[in-house]
RNA sequence: CGGGACGUGGCGCAGCUUGGUAGCGCGCAUCGUUCGGGACGAUGAGGUCGCCGGUUCGAAUCCGGCCGUCCCGACCA
């Protein structure tokens, strides 16, 4: 088989080669270790699931397509696990005293998700190798302090694997609970977005970011709005080119947020941030109205509605709109728009919220300087949960006045392969990958050139003490041409190739290769095998 | 979910417009020459042209349906 890692079974679901499945071997490796060392247990559960713990969660309703459901000869209705909240919540039901805890799980084990649309290879896959962790508190301290303890153990893992990680701020999703943390890779492929300062080190998730807001003095609006015609008037830049700036229009949006119609007003140059919306809204069920159902509501299409003096429509206002006075917004009538806006004034708005998107220059709303915005891939994301899965599930200890308690939960998540690929878009070059030692598939290349039967022979003899020295080598003795083998070596991204034949044979040498650096040396055949082991070992150390 | 593209030996593709029984490169097999940066020659094997149906004397090619894969968008009035 030609050299390679992965291959494709079916639209986001792939077969592990040998190389790759040595890779993700290291990689779980030092996420065992570092779990092991803030004192979480591994343990590993079932992929299949009862429907009936996630309909006590709430989440079989909850989540749509996205989980596989099935039934089994019994009609029973199942699941493939996508997160582990509910089985590890009915394991924390065994729990009885408080004395039991703080106590931190983990497991490395095979998530199911039917993503809407995999991409990018294993970057965002529908079945994938996941290590979820979770932690079980007696009260906000302990959840704060486990918390802690797992952000530290991330923050190590991800510099064992040879990157950078940025934490930012997360929208917690479908996941619920307080507080959540994402750690991002800076990639080109990355399938999310960070705002971040370079001047004060703000970081968050464009899905939760937000930036400073310039204070806005408006004139004075007359005692009423003002309608004028806007013949033909559809859209903000339209209504620009008639005399209103964009940052003095309301932009009017009606989405259907559980089937309930809510009107959603933005600055006329803003984008709502589709994400903030639902975590505001507490469902994921929104979706924007259809021009009929918008005609059938207001009583206008699209590009002339307005909230002004509706009362029986529930209206959500981003902040930036606030204070605003003498503003420009459709009149519910087509061809028709109104002037002289007070927001505060002509529009009942029932919740004033953060829905603005961020959009690179804006300033930092921590030290004010232009923002940038930068793509990464969500390498690991860690959650405060609460007591929502512990009080649905019957985890609950005795505390120390006897008294029931629900225990409080966090949760903390890798994707094992999507850390591989984020390894190889960190560190790969035209040739290939550049793997760091200490996660690479083998340490070590051997690869014999020419076909003479002495360099043979000694290329094996050194691959048999380098193995004998514990060191992960391969020994390349294919019939091909040398360039065939420098290649592929390149391209499978093995950190040290040794090169071995009769021209370096003749002067008692062969030739240590860094992928890394595209360095060589010669070395003595003699003391060849314990060199190159020396030097892996010295990498593996971190030196 | 919406939009677009593609599906032809193992891999990558051409052929389809204008129907006539399938071709190229790589890979693979055998032999020979080569052998420190992706060799060369000779010979050869390998294809239900995604599936089903229709049109036709005849379909990879035209028509319809289905399946699969990839890409873009996920919203902005």
């Amino acid at each position: 088989m030609r050299a390679g890692y992965v291959r494709q079974l079916m639209s986001g679901v792939y077969s592990m080669l040998p190389l790759a499945l040595r890779v993700r071997a290291k990689v779980a490796q030092i996420i065992r270790e570092e779990m092991d060392a803030i004192g979480c247990q591994e343990f590993l559960l079932p992929a299949i699931h009862p429907a009936d713990l996630w309909r006590k969660s709430g989440r079989w309703d909850l989540i749509g397509a996205e989980m596989f459901r099935l039934k089994d000869r019994r009609d029973v209705d199942l699941c493939l696990g996508m997160t582990h909240e509910e089985v590890f919540a009915v394991l924390a039901g065994e729990l009885e005293s408080y004395r039991q805890l703080p106590q931190a799980w983990y497991q490395v084990q095979t998530k199911f998700r039917d993503e809407p649309r995999p991409k990018s290879g294993v970057l965002r896959t529908r079945e994938f190798t996941m290590k979820d962790a979770y932690t079980f508190d007696i009260d906000d301290a302990g959840l704060d302090a486990a918390f802690e303890k797992q952000r530290g153990a991330y923050v190590k893992i991800f510099k064992r694997l040879g990157f950078d990680a940025v934490q930012v701020e997360a929208s917690s999703g479908l996941m619920g609970g307080s507080d959540s943390v994402e750690f991002m890779v800076r990639a080109e492929y990355g399938e999310d977005t960070v705002v971040y300062s370079s001047q004060c080190g703000y970081a968050a998730n464009l899905e939760k970011a937000t930036s400073r807001l310039d204070a806005v003095t408006d004139e004075a609006p007359p005692g009423a709005p003002q309608k004028f015609p806007t013949p033909g008037v559809r859209t903000i830049d339209a209504l620009v080119e008639s005399g209103a700036p964009a940052d003095r229009q309301i932009k009017t949006m009606v989405y259907l947020i559980d089937d309930a119609p809510v009107l959603v007003l933005m600055r006329g140059d803003h984008q709502v941030q589709a994400q903030k919306l639902m975590d505001h809204a507490g469902t994921e069920d929104i979706r924007a109205a259809g021009p009929e159902e918008i005609r059938g509501l207001l009583g206008a299409d699209p590009g002339s509605l307005g909230a002004v003096g509706l009362a029986d429509i529930a209206v959500w206002a981003d902040m930036a709109l606030s204070g605003r006075t003498n503003l420009f917004t459709g009149a519910n009538e087509d061809d028709f728009h109104l002037s002289g806006v007070d927001v505060e004034r002509d529009i009942v708005v029932e919740r004033w919220l953060d829905l603005r998107e961020v959009v690179a220059g804006q300033p930092c709303p921590e030290c004010g300087e232009p923002l940038e915005l930068f793509d990464a891939i969500e390498s690991g994301h860690i959650f405060k949960l609460g007591r929502h899965y512990a009080e649905a599930l019957g985890a609950t200890v005795m505390d120390a006045d006897g008294k029931e308690q629900v225990i409080t939960m966090g949760s903390y998540g890798i994707g094992v392969e999507r850390n591989m690929a984020a390894i190889v878009e960190a560190s790969h070059d035209e040739h290939g990958i550049v793997w760091p030692t200490a996660v690479a598939p083998y340490h070590v290349v051997v690869t014999l050139v020419g076909n003479d039967d002495g360099a043979a022979t000694t290329a094996e003899a050194v691959y048999e003490q380098l193995k004998a020295m514990d060191v992960e080598v391969l020994f390349d003795d294919r019939d091909e041409r040398p360039g065939v083998k420098f290649a592929d070596a390149e391209l499978i991204g093995v950190p040290y190739r040794v090169t071995i034949g009769p021209k370096g044979l003749a002067a008692g040498t062969v030739e240590l290769s860094t992928r890394a650096t595209g360095e060589s040396t010669d070395l003595d055949v003699d003391g060849a095998a314990a060199a190159v082991s020396e030097r892996v070992r010295a990498d593996l150390a971190g030196a």
